[in-house]
DNA sequence: ATTATACACTTATATAGAGAAGTTGTCAAA
DNA sequence: TTTGACAACTTCTCTATATAAGTGTATAAT
């Protein structure tokens, strides 16, 4: 390495010129050719060394901004942003792996017309005792339990939601998308807490075991919420994980 | 409403046409004029419609994109998406919250020299009896105390880790950016658990209350890690949220 | 009836450049 | 010393166009 490892844009190669030239940087940033603070070249300067137009540049520094790999000030430059604790975002990659196709079977243990209690009725913003679908769920992977689910839906004869939702493919399309057509909006939460009794000899684990909480309200398209519930899953089989900074 | 609401772009907003144009399409999008499954009017279609050219389109489009709105299909066109409960993302905006200036106060509880454990060894890739140094620290919002830390950071005599480290607004550094330069890459983990008599004495609650644990293990540019710590907090002071589909 | 081809659509990638807008340093005038 | 104008940089927005590539359909050849 004498000066400048020079890495150059293949233009034969399937991988298009703005995806190279992604790699070159983020390659340079985690070898540490650039360090948290540093400015990159400008664009200009990009376009030149490697031979792309100015948009193509555009492109990728708009790229590495969306990883918060670096941050864009005009006038400035662009620099390499250090390590934020507070970026980080968990996903629910792995419980939606769960719902692909044959890795889990979902029981459904209880479906039923109910009547609204108050927290029920302030949850979905209908009136005490009103009319609700409550359905009780339980998600295994191979023999293993791992999560349960409680929901209320609202209870509407106007439309069929009740045969759509007690589906017990219906969870599947949640998650992986294609079901739920007519929702425009979920609002999640995820606690902590620990497993009831009764959950625990769901889940084939023990009273008091951490686990997680995790709980949703969908609305449909005129923001009327549709559905409330939640899953409970162990936490010691369950768990989110993230990466931040310059991934291996 | 007779066929169409034909909102148009403001040349002489200071806002680009860029945006305006992502705002009118996920204001449709919300309307329910474009329902999940939709597809979308053409690039060259929406050219057309409001003034804009090409690469502005494909701005937009691509904007909604990464929004996880809609999802583009080469040769077929751009469909609205379904709710997806697997695309989700939960951060950590909350805790970051909490350390930005004022918000908190960090109160060093212990920092000394110890001898890595086979588990600490394991998770720092040192051998076991290496010397690491061990820090305690509480974080405070007001007078309720939130957050407990501990972290066991390798001791390199070569570097000045430890007084950087020890500063008790280095903390605020790692959250907000700006400190911690030379570390390249942190690996998350977000379990359940309940409080130990330590914990709950220290935190102001119970024993056997659930909690987070939020796990970190962060790396410096040679891949090696650098410290091994861990957050915990008291579930009914902590919890995250998100919203997937078409914000309100 | 089946298969192959051509065409009309779609999104994806890339080029070349113009002008706007923000930042920083220089240099002369006050 | 301070102030202000200016030049030289930066990123940001947008236009106009060209070509590639995937999809579906209609049509012609087999």
């Amino acid at each position: 390495m004498a000066d400048e490892p020079i890495a150059t844009i293949d233009r034969n190669s399937y991988e298009p010129a703005y995806a190279q030239l992604v790699r070159i940087l983020i390659g340079q940033i985690a070898a540490g050719v650039f360090r948290p603070g540093d400015r990159l070249p400008s664009e200009a300067q990009l376009c030149q060394r490697y031979g792309v137009s100015p948009m193509t540049v555009r492109r990728v520094i708009n790229i590495l901004a969306d990883q918060g790999v670096v941050i864009a000030e005009q006038g400035r430059g662009t620099f390499v942003k250090p390590l934020e604790l507070g970026t980080a975002t968990f996903d629910l990659d792995r419980l939606q792996q769960l719902f692909r196709e044959g890795q889990s079977t979902v029981k459904l243990l209880e479906a039923r017309i109910a009547s609204a209690t108050e927290r029920t009725a302030r949850k979905l913003a209908i009136k005490v005792r009103d009319r609700t679908v409550f359905i009780r769920r339980m998600i295994f992977q191979g023999e293993e339990p791992m999560l349960l689910h409680r929901e209320h839906v609202i209870y509407d004869p106007t439309r069929p939601l009740i045969e759509a939702e007690m589906e017990v493919t219906a969870l599947r399309g949640l998650f992986s998308g294609g079901g739920g057509s007519d929702l425009k909006r979920g609002d999640l939460t995820i606690d902590a807490t620990v497993l009831t009794e009764e959950e625990a000899t769901l889940l084939h684990s023990e009273v008091g075991v951490p686990a997680f909480r995790l709980e949703h309200i969908f609305y449909d398209f005129d923001d009327r919420p549709v559905s409330w519930g939640w899953f409970i899953g162990s936490g010691q089989r369950l768990r989110f994980t993230a990466t931040i900074g310059i991934p291996d």
